[in-house]
DNA sequence: ACGACATTTTAGAGCGCTCTAGATTTTCCG
DNA sequence: CGGAAAATCTAGAGCGCTCTAAAATGTCGT
C-alpha cells in the first residue's frame, strides 16, 4: 500500500510475491496473467499477497518475456476536447483489456517518423493513429493500424470513424424538415475531415436539390477566433442571409453563434445553427446547441478491440467501422423565417 | 532501412548485429551506449553495420538490464498551444539526452492516481507534471519530479516556471510608462496560475499606487468565448472603461480584442491589451499582440536537465527555476488617451 | 626479447518476467 | 484400495540488453 511505489530501494517484483506466499514465481505468473492452471485458493492467496505489497508487474519485463508488448502506440496531434475525450476511451478500453497505451504526440518539429520511432523502442505491437489526418500512415501495412475519424484508402489500415456523411445528412435534412433553403457551411480548415464534411454538406444540399444554395465558408479551424472571422466574413457578403448553418464542429458553430449575437441576429429565430461532435462544449452553460453526435468513447472501444484482434491474427470482416451518428436536438435550432 | 520495423518476423537485435560485425554482443552494447572502452574502428564498423541493418536498442530490455529505464514520465492535461510547444521541447531535450518519454494523459475520468499507475508499470524514473496545476502532487519526495509553470510548497518537488510576478509586472509597469491608470485584469479561471498572475496584477498594480484602480473581471479560461463574455461583462459594466487590459494569456487577449473590435473599440487607440505566453498566436495574421514571452523550449531543457541530475543524485542549488519572462511589445499597445 | 602497463574485447550472470515440459498432488472409478 | 486421468504446481531456459571481472591484444622501455 504505502511502498507502492519504493520510495526506498527495489521495487517490488515477482519473486517477492512468491517468497511471500509461500509459492513458486511460476505460480505467481499464472495468476498475475489470469491464465488457467491455478487452484482458486492460491489465486486468492497470491493475489491478496501482491496487494497487500502493492506489487504491480514490470511491463518491461513482461512484455520481453512474452514476446508480445500488449503494448498499442499512439499517434496524436494537439489534443482539443474531442481528441481527450477519445484518448481517455482508449485508456479505460486498452486497460480492460490487459494493454498498455503509449503515447506519441505530433507536433509541429516532430513529425510521424520522429514519433513513430520513439514508439518503436518500445517494440508496441499496435497502432492507433488519431491524427492529425493523413492519406498515407507511414506504416500501413507493418503493423496493425486503425485511423480514427477519416478514410484511407489502404488494405492495410483499419478505420473507425463517425460517418460524417450521415451526420452532415442528418443535420441538413433536419433543417430542410424545418423549412430552411439557404443553409451554409462554415468549412474548418483543408483537414481530410473537414473536406469530408463539405462534401458531405455538398452532397446533401444536391439530394435535396437546392445546389444553388449551396455557400461554403472557410476559415482555419485552428480556433475559435477563426470562426468568428469566417462568421464574420458570411454576414459581410452582401449576398442574402442563409437562414442555417450547418458547423464543421461545435467550437465553429459556438464561435459563429456569438457573431451572430453580437450583430443582433437572433438563433435560432433568425438563423439556425448546428455543430458536429456534441462535445462538452455543446451543452455548457450559456450554450444549448443542436448538434450530430459522436460518441468517443464507443470509437476507443471499437478501435482498441480491433486492433487486439489483428494482433491475434483474428479475421475480421469489415475494413471499416462507420458509426452512425445522431442529431441531438437543442435550441439552436428553429423554423425558417425567411 | 526497409526492415526498420521488421514487417517479417523478428525485429533486429543487438546479437544480429554483433553477429554481422563479426564481435561480442558486450562490444556492440559498448558502442551503442556510448561508453568508453572500444577503438574507434571497431566504434565505426558497429555503428555501420547497425545503421545497415536497421538497428534500434529495446529499451525494455535495455532498461530492465541497467536498473535504469532511463524514462521520464509525463503528466499532462488538456493540451494547448503552450503545452504542445511544451511537449515538444521534453521530446527533444530528453531524446538529445539519451532518455525516454512516457506520455500519460489526465482526463476527466482519469485521474492523477490512474495515470501514475500506469506510468508505473514502465518503472519511469522520474516525473515531469504539465498540468494541472495541483498544489501537492501525490508523488513528491517519492521520485524526481519537477512541475511546469506553477508553484508547489515541498522540499522535494523542483519547479520551473517563468515568473508570473515579473512577467505581469513588466506588462503594468509598461502601461503606466504609457500613462495608463485604469488597468483591468482579465483573469482566467481558478488555477493556480490564473490566482498567481492575478495576485502579481494586484501587486503591481499597488506598487504604482494603482490599488483604487484594480479592476479583474473572471472568465472560466476554458476557450476563447469564456474570454469574450467576460470582456462583455467589462464592457456592459457602467463603470468607467479601463484604458488597458492585462490578460491571463494570449488566449484570453485576443478573445477580448475580437469584441472591442466589434464594438467600435480602437485597439490600442482607445484601449491597449497586453496578453501572455506570446503564443503562435500573438503573432498570427491580423493579430500582433503585446505579450509576455515564455520560452517553452528552454523551459523543457531545464526541466528535463534537472530531472535527470536528481536521479543521478547531483546536488542542485535552488529547487525552483524560475526564467524571467520579457515583454515582446508589438502594436496593441499605446500611450493612454483616456 | 621481456615483463609492466594500458587498451580493447569477451564471457557470463542477471534484470523481472513468461512459458514449455515435467513433477507432484488430487480425484475418481472399478 | 490401486492406478489412470485430471488438476495443480515448479524447474529452468530464454526475452534483449547491461555490466563486472577476466582474457586477449597492443605498446613501451630497456
Amino acid at each position: 500500500m504505502t511502498a507502492e511505489l519504493g520510495r526506498s530501494g527495489r521495487r517490488v517484483t515477482l519473486a517477492d510475491v512468491a517468497r511471500r506466499a509461500g509459492v513458486s514465481p511460476a505460480l505467481v505468473s499464472i495468476v498475475m496473467r489470469d491464465a488457467p492452471g491455478a487452484s482458486q485458493q492460491s489465486r486468492q492467496l497470491i493475489l491478496a499477497v501482491a496487494e497487500q505489497l502493492g506489487y504491480r508487474p514490470d511491463v518491461r519485463a513482461r512484455s520481453l518475456a512474452s514476446l508480445k508488448a500488449h503494448t498499442i502506440g499512439v499517434l496524436f496531434g494537439r489534443a482539443g476536447r474531442f481528441h481527450m475525450e477519445l484518448i481517455d476511451g482508449l485508456y479505460s478500453a486498452a486497460e480492460e483489456r490487459g494493454w498498455d497505451l503509449v503515447l506519441s504526440a505530433l507536433t509541429t518539429s516532430r513529425d510521424e517518423k520522429q514519433a513513430l520511432a520513439s514508439l518503436h523502442d518500445f517494440r508496441f505491437d499496435a497502432l492507433i493513429m488519431l491524427g492529425p489526418p493523413v492519406a498515407a500512415p507511414l506504416l500501413a501495412g507493418d503493423v496493425p493500424l486503425v485511423v480514427m475519424g477519416w478514410h484511407v484508402d489502404h488494405a492495410d489500415v483499419d478505420i473507425v470513424r463517425t460517418s460524417d456523411e450521415h451526420g452532415i445528412a442528418l443535420a441538413v435534412q433536419y433543417l430542410v424538415e424545418l423549412g430552411h433553403r439557404r443553409i451554409a457551411h462554415l468549412q474548418g480548415g483543408d483537414g481530410l475531415v473537414a473536406i469530408a464534411r463539405r462534401d458531405a454538406y455538398v452532397q446533401a444540399m444536391r439530394a435535396h436539390r437546392l445546389s444553388k444554395q449551396v455557400r461554403i465558408v472557410r476559415c482555419d479551424g485552428e480556433d475559435q477566433l477563426d470562426g468568428q472571422r469566417a462568421a464574420r466574413a458570411m454576414l459581410d457578403d452582401k449576398a442574402e442571409l442563409p437562414t442555417a448553418i450547418v458547423a464543421f464542429n461545435d467550437d465553429i458553430a459556438a464561435a459563429a453563434m456569438s457573431v451572430l449575437g453580437q450583430q443582433g441576429i437572433d438563433v435560432p429565430g433568425d438563423i439556425s445553427i448546428i455543430g458536429f461532435d456534441d462535445s462538452v462544449l455543446a451543452h455548457g452553460p450559456g450554450i444549448d446547441l443542436t448538434s450530430v453526435q459522436q460518441l468517443p468513447r464507443e470509437m476507443a472501444r471499437l478501435a482498441v478491440d480491433r486492433v487486439i484482434a489483428r494482433t491475434a491474427g483474428d479475421a475480421v470482416p469489415d475494413r471499416e467501422l462507420v458509426l452512425e451518428p445522431e442529431l441531438i436536438i437543442r435550441s439552436t435550432t428553429g423554423p425558417a423565417t425567411g
